[in-house]
Formats: structure tokens, sequence, C-alpha cells
DNA sequence: ATATTCCCCTGGAAGC
DNA sequence: TGCTTCCAGGGGAATA
């Protein structure tokens, strides 16, 4: 569920509630969500160790303690997290309950059990753990550009709209964003991505980043189930020019009717083929 | 290697 | 009302 800028948003609102406190106790509310919860591998290195950073990597949060120790997190299609006292009940898939020694217990629920949770240790201070290693780049980063994009793309056949969802390709875009940004850069989801001349990519990447930067803006897209630490929807579902509008006007060209839903390797795509070519 | 398809799981909405 | 089917911000394994 969570896409960039959502883990974003969560990452910036659980920094404040979670940095400089430990880890004083965990419990595993339930005996797997998408691996297993040894409840050993999670606390035996962590427990009693600061935390000193709360941070994005990809679609992953990484919350790193001293001594280069990490929590390697993903929310999956549904995950989120809460920050609450230590005594409050706990709610539904509630599924991870960490006690922090400011007597506050951060809680990660999550219904459909998509998500991650791993220790790990990294090599430097504030390093990429090794599990994220292969990873594409960040898209607001320099390295994501034009060339590079065009460069990665070139030989492929696959549309271009599963090429920016692969997380090797390029990170932190999902379905919606993708979506979103193809309609702004007038590219349709179905072409080739090895077909997209260097302009065409170097639009692409402009709209990526445009959508993505404006949804960071927001705090994200609120549908169902996103919500941030407190509970607080994203605002970015207002803007959405073609995601979950399927039968309606296209707000570029006008006409009635156009923005259209296909499937593209079991997902829904949305875009007007008025104006994607 | 590259590109689909299927599957993990639960709940809500829509259809009948 | 109640039952069935479809669908969902992800990603990894299995399959062509």
């Amino acid at each position: 569920m969570p896409e960039l800028p959502e883990v974003e948003t969560i990452c910036k609102a659980l920094r404040p509630r979670l940095v400089g406190r430990e880890i004083t106790g965990v419990a595993a509310l339930i005996e797997s969500i998408r691996h297993p919860l040894d409840e050993h591998a999670l606390d035996e290195r962590l427990c009693g160790k600061r935390i000193v950073d709360v941070r994005r990597v990809a679609k992953y949060v990484v919350v790193e303690f001293a001594d280069v120790d990490a929590l390697v997190l993903h929310l999956g299609m549904s995950g989120s997290f809460r920050v609450c006292t230590v005594g409050s009940p706990y709610a539904p898939h509630d599924r991870i309950a960490w006690q922090l020694s400011d007597g506050m217990s951060w809680r990660l629920n999550d219904p459909r059990r998509f998500s991650i949770a791993k220790p790990c240790r990294l090599a430097t201070p504030g390093g990429v753990p090794d599990m994220l290693a292969r990873l594409g780049p960040d898209p607001l980063e320099t390295a994501f550009d034009g060339d590079y994009l065009h460069c990665s793309c070139s030989g492929r056949t696959q549309p271009v709209k599963n090429a920016i969802m692969d997380q090797r390709m390029v990170v932190g875009i999902g379905n919606i964003y993708a979506c979103e940004a193809l309609f702004l850069a007038g590219i349709s989801p179905k072409r080739p991505c090895g077909r997209l001349s260097l302009r065409s990519c170097q639009r692409l990447v402009d709209a990526v980043r445009d959508v993505l930067r404006k949804a960071l803006d927001s705090g994200g897209t609120t549908l169902r189930n996103y919500r941030s630490v407190d509970g607080t929807e994203g605002k970015f579902a207002l803007e959405l020019s073609v995601y979950g509008r399927e039968g309606e006007m296209c707000l570029r060209c006008g006409t009635a009717a156009t923005v259209r839903r296909i499937v593209q390797a079991g997902r829904s795509t949305f875009y007007c083929p008025r104006c994607q070519h």
C-alpha cells in the first residue's frame, strides 16, 4: 500500500517518537506476518539500545540503533504504525508491539500480514542494509535521470508501467504513482520501455519527480488503509488524475468517459488513450 | 535473462 | 438479508 510518499511521511512522523528512546521489550502478537516472527530475532540485539535514526530506504523503514544494529520494516499493502501509551488495548490486527523507554508502545498493525520486520546489522552508521543493496536508485536522487532510465530500458520489451514499478529499476514507485506519472508525461503505460526515446525518458523522470513531490507535500494518498502514525490521512487522493477514475472524463483532453482501466502484470492500470501514446 | 502469472492474507464493496 | 465474486498503495517464487 504505501509507496514512496507514504513511507517518507511515516518515517517523518516516527522519527520524533522513536529517536533517543530504547526498546525495553517486544511482543509478537501472531506467529507470522510475511515471515515467521521469531520473538528472539525481534528483540535479542535491540533491547536496551538507543534508537539513533529512522529513515526511508526505497519503500522500507530503517530504524537504526546504536552500534549499527538496525530494524528493517516494510508495510506491505495494508501495514501501519501507531505509537500509544503502554497500557492501551490492542487494536484488531496489531501484530507487533515494541515497548519504549519513555513509557510508550510502538505498534505495527497489518490486516493482510504482508509486512516485514527484520533485524540486521549495518556495515557503517547511516548505511544501507545488505538486504536492500540490490535495489535501484531513489527517484528523488540525481542518479535517476533520463540517461539512466533510457539506458536501463534499452533492449527490453516490458511495458514501461511495469518497468518503473520494478524496484530494481527505480524504487518507491507503486501502482498509483506509476499511473499518475505516465499520465503526466503523456506516455502510454503499454509502450515497450525499450522503445522510449531519450526525450521521453527525460519527460518521464520529470513526471515521476513531480508527482512524488506533490504527493509528499500532501502527506501521501489515502484510499483505504493508509494513515500516518497519528492517524491522519494523506490528501493526495484529491489530486489524482487517472488512478481510480475509470470511465470518468480526462482532466487534460476533457473528453467524457475516456479514462480506461486495463490489467498489466495483474495490477490495474488507469490511463487516457487519447492523451497517452 | 526477461516477462508474465500466481500466491501470500484479510476485509470491504459490489453484484445477485 | 445473505451469499458470492472481485478488488486492493507489494513483492517474491514459480513458470513460460
